[in-house]
DNA sequence: GTTGACCTTCTAGTCGGCTCGAAGGTATAC
DNA sequence: GTATACCTTCGAGCCGACTAGAAGGTCAAC
């Protein structure tokens, strides 16, 4: 099996070296063997669990809720973990399910405002100098119809 | 037109006094009006903002994401301002739609792993006091469908 | 055998985003 | 007129998530 140093690891999954020590320390990753002169040597299971954690955190999931989810892929294999293993991740799929409605509801929203600019009053906090005298003549441009495809439409 | 003090706009959209007065401190949102005696005074664009405001923070965008929102959102009555404003939601939108694609892809992968549990090699972290001797005989609960419906499949 | 890049532990600092408390003013009800 | 529930500013503190630095050990190349 590969073995790794930790700023190999670091490489290939995005983190610093300190974060992957961080990250120990807060058992949110176990802690790897240690070779002869006390280096971290990792393997190929925790470069995936490590990929996984990245991904979850670009996701904007907490540490907290992370160490759930790794905890769970740590030792999903134990078949004595696998019913409350089932229980966190089908809460979690939940959870990403309803966290895509919103963001796709959100990409609506945007999109419906940017649609509307013209037609809107200005608020309180428009004052003389703002200088926007609304001009009749001018054109609102297009949004470029890439930039939502995706994220409009259906929501669930 | 509406008028509102601020534990009541916290009411509304979820904010602690304290938290619109760190967003107004900030930045993030325009000083509200005062009454004679200095109470700040909103109004419903106030917390027409600050909805928005909550459902980005939601979807995990940080204070200076939303910050660039935000502004496009105060000003985006202004013509002047209609140019700028475009090139910030178009590019906010293709973040959205990749977040859109990621989170797909995440609730893919905890899908699959889940199904593919049993086939896991125990790993390097799995020690003897794990317990974790495969039983055969052991059937794996199969995920509620539900868990998953909106978040499986299609990822643009 | 020394250079330089890497590793170790440890402690302290930083940054974003609040949150609390003190000290004091305001508004309304009794 | 006083209780109490709100408001004000200001400064300090807290928590999550790192990040930097000190002091020292390891390893491969020259």
């Amino acid at each position: 099996m590969a073995e790794y140093r930790i700023s190999e690891v670091g490489e290939r999954t995005g983190f610093t070296p300190s974060t992957l020590r961080y990250y120990e320390e807060i058992g949110l990753i176990p802690g790897p063997r240690r070779s002869p002169s006390g280096y971290r040597t990792y393997d190929d299971a925790h470069v995936e669990l490590l990929t996984f954690v990245a991904r979850a955190k670009r996701l904007g999931l907490s540490l907290d809720e992370i160490n759930g989810l790794a905890t769970a892929w740590r030792t999903g294999h134990c078949s004595t973990t696998r019913e409350q293993l089932q229980q966190v991740l089908a809460a979690k799929l939940h959870q990403i399910r309803r966290r895509l409605e919103e963001l796709s509801a959100f990409g609506e929203q945007i999109d419906a405002f940017y649609r509307d600019l013209a037609g809107r009053p200005a608020p309180d906090w428009c004052g003389p100098s703002c200088g926007c005298v609304p001009e009749e003549s001018e054109e609102l441009v297009p949004l470029p119809a890439e930039a939502l495809s995706g994220a409009r439409g259906r929501t669930n």
